[in-house]
RNA sequence: GGUCCCGUAGUUCAAUGGAUAGAAUAGGAGUUUCCUAAACUCUAGAUGCAAGUUCGAUUCUUGCCGGGACCA
């Protein structure tokens, strides 16, 4: 248990048997002691001093002797400041803390708890490659699968591909028109990328034709409808529904190229999927549920034919969900698709890694869900999470500002060699451990500038900034792995040589390191129940923060005692087990060296 | 038109209603005979505006200003 849990605990305890009243743990307030003041953490009694009719002071005085007095162990000393109860935790806590956990590699992960979770995340469309937006959509994702693994839940991490509909027919059709039989192997382009190009050349075309058109006296909205390639590409998609041959196989063939390039690029990025859904599979699933939803009395039906649902009452809109021929909308599909999904693997929660702009969207699906009673319906959560912006402003795929994934990747990667080569100091390294440090770096850098802002909130990507490795970055945290490593090499056996360094007592540094190794497991639990990775990538920040100050504030292998440097060698272990665990949820690697 | 989100140092981000609003970066001044200076130390700098609730508001409520998203 942690200590903050420990405070709260026998708080709640002191209060109750002083005054009658019954407190629980939870309405304990406890926060870190502020640097200026005495003592670690803190009680603030703001909130019972009304119900108690005490002076802040006095009651701050009771209770801390009665904490003292009842766990003469835990605490050495308090002292109370306006509302607010200072306690020092003794030392010996902190060191039976390091000594127990110093060598525990799985140091903050949960025993497993039977919980079942879903996880989908990417979704991409198959006519472009991915872009940043993705990139940050792939990393929370896995980020929060792995989150949810550490805090004892089995998780399963799914896809949903985007894989038919109106935008492949466009790249289908530029590809008749203009493709003379092209390949990704004869023209030496990546899948996605090649596809992609095809996408780009129909809105070329289109735009063309459609100045054609006006240029004939055509009106803009007539033009827009009867340009030919658009004409074309909408016959394709009727052939496609109806199953034509020569469309399907256009249409497999044009997927099977994209597929490889995605591949290429999750094995770089490194995420994975333990089911994939496809789209042209799927999108049928939900029309038995309007059938079930008509006879419910959920839904309705207009006079043309047309069915709906009236969300009204929960301050929402009425919602269309299923179209006068018969046809079914989006919400239809992913209504069945959630169905779908919980008698495949029956689990608890289902989170959507979505973008923020369909938190409408997401809304409204868990409340038809609800209204039809399946099922699925509560577990329903989409993490929605903001977009990438440029510092010039939003991507823009027609003004050619959008950022390429692999690009950027190959990018981030190169400037990490170009750094390492400057600082020179891995000179004996292979060409494969160099490559793969160069990897390590690059992705560590960008993974952690996009994790390290709440998904919730729209960020700011700057080249320029992303690219610096000093500061408030995946590298800096690297380099203080690599750095313990290189010490705790050094000083190969006289870790496991002794156990106690119990005798000792604590400086300044060592207690700061210790508090703040203590609380990475609540930190976990803390990041899985706000769905929020950026709280783990903040506190491995200020882990490492703090253990660089420690290092170069104390020597490590020339301690002043033999017990000295038992504990700070336990602490330097510890804080680069930490670090590990906490990069490795964020799908950061940590080098050895560097 | 309706619904929702966001405005914090020059910039990018923090802060379950709690003490003097924290970091990073850019700026200024320093640290290397000693475990990796991708590091460390010091310094300066911010809550859009106006009311309200509260012992206490960046946080909650309302209005305004500014930015964004979604629904027809």
């Amino acid at each position: 248990m942690s200590v903050v849990l420990k405070i709260k605990e026998v708080t709640a305890a002191a209060i109750n048997g002083l005054y009658g009243i019954s407190l629980v743990p939870g309405d304990v307030l406890v926060n870190a002691t502020k640097p200026e003041f005495e003592g670690d953490y803190t009680v603030v009694l703001f909130a019972f001093i009304k119900q108690l009719k005490k002076s802040p002071d006095s009651l701050g005085q009771e209770l801390g002797q009665q904490i003292l007095a009842q766990n003469p162990n835990l605490f050495t000393a308090f002292n109370v400041i306006k509302g607010f109860l200072n306690l020092t935790v003794a030392d010996q806590y902190w060191l039976q803390f390091v000594n127990e956990q110093s060598g525990n590699k799985d140091f903050g992960h949960a025993k497993l708890n039977g919980q079942k979770v879903m996880v989908e995340y990417s979704s991409p469309n198959t006519n472009k490659p991915l872009h940043l937006g993705h990139l940050r959509n792939n990393f929370l994702g896995r980020s929060i699968a792995e989150i949810l693994k550490a805090n004892g839940n089995e998780v399963i991490k799914t896809c949903i591909v985007n894989d038919r509909g109106i935008h492949i027919c466009k790249s289908m059709i530029a590809w008749q028109l203009f493709g003379n039989g092209a390949t990704p192997e004869i023209t030496h382009t990546k899948g996605d990328h090649f596809v992609g190009d095809y996408y780009v050349k129909f809105n070329d075309e289109y735009k063309r034709q459609v100045e054609e058109l006006k240029a004939k006296g055509k009106l803009e909205e007539e033009a827009e409808k009867t340009a030919p390639i658009m004409l074309a590409t909408q016959q394709m998609l009727l052939d496609w529904e109806a199953g034509k041959p020569e469309v399907m196989e256009l249409w497999r063939t044009m997927n099977s190229w994209v597929y490889a390039g995605f591949d290429t690029t999750y094995q770089r990025i490194g995420s994975d999927f333990d089911k994939t859904y496809y789209e042209s599979n799927t999108y049928l699933l939900g029309k038995d549920l309007v059938e079930t939803g008509l006879a419910k009395g959920v839904f309705y039906q207009k006079e043309d034919g047309s069915v709906w649902i009236d969300l009204t009452a929960d301050g929402l809109d009425e919602k269309l969900v299923r179209r006068k021929d018969g046809t079914s909308v989006y919400i239809t599909q992913d209504i069945g698709l959630a169905e779908q999904k919980q008698k495949e693997f029956n689990a608890g929660q289902s989170i959507y890694v979505v973008g923020d702009e369909q938190n409408y969207h997401f809304k409204v699906l868990k409340l038809i869900c609800q209204k039809l009673g399946l099922p699925s319906a509560d577990g329903i959560y989409h993490l929605s999470y903001g977009m990438v912006e440029l510092p010039t402003g939003k991507m823009k795929s027609r003004e050619g500002t959008v950022v390429d994934a692999d690009d950027l990747v190959e990018e981030m990667v190169n400037i990490a060699r170009q750094k390492t080569e400057e600082l020179g100091k891995v000179k004996d390294f292979t060409s494969e451990e160099l490559s793969e440090l160069y990897d390590t770096i690059g992705l560590g850098a960008l993974k952690f500038f996009l994790l390290r802002v709440d998904p919730k909130k729209k960020m700011v990507f700057n080249p320029e900034e992303s690219i610096d490795f000093h500061g408030f970055t995946g590298p800096f945290i690297q380099y203080t792995h690599a750095r313990i490593k290189s010490i705790l090499r050094k000083s190969g056996s006289s870790l496991q040589s002794s156990v106690s360094s119990l005798q000792t007592s604590l400086l300044p540094l060592e207690k700061e390191l210790s508090i703040h190794l203590e609380m990475f497991p609540s930190v976990l639990q803390d990041a899985a129940n706000e769905h929020d990775p950026s709280k783990v990538a903040i506190y491995v920040f200020n882990l490492a923060k703090t253990f660089n100050s420690f290092y170069t504030e104390h020597s490590i292998a020339n301690a002043e005692s033999e017990e000295k440097k038992i504990l700070r060698l336990q602490l330097s272990q510890l804080t680069a087990n930490t670090i590990k665990t906490g990069m490795t949820v964020l799908g950061i690697k940590v080098p050895e060296r560097m």
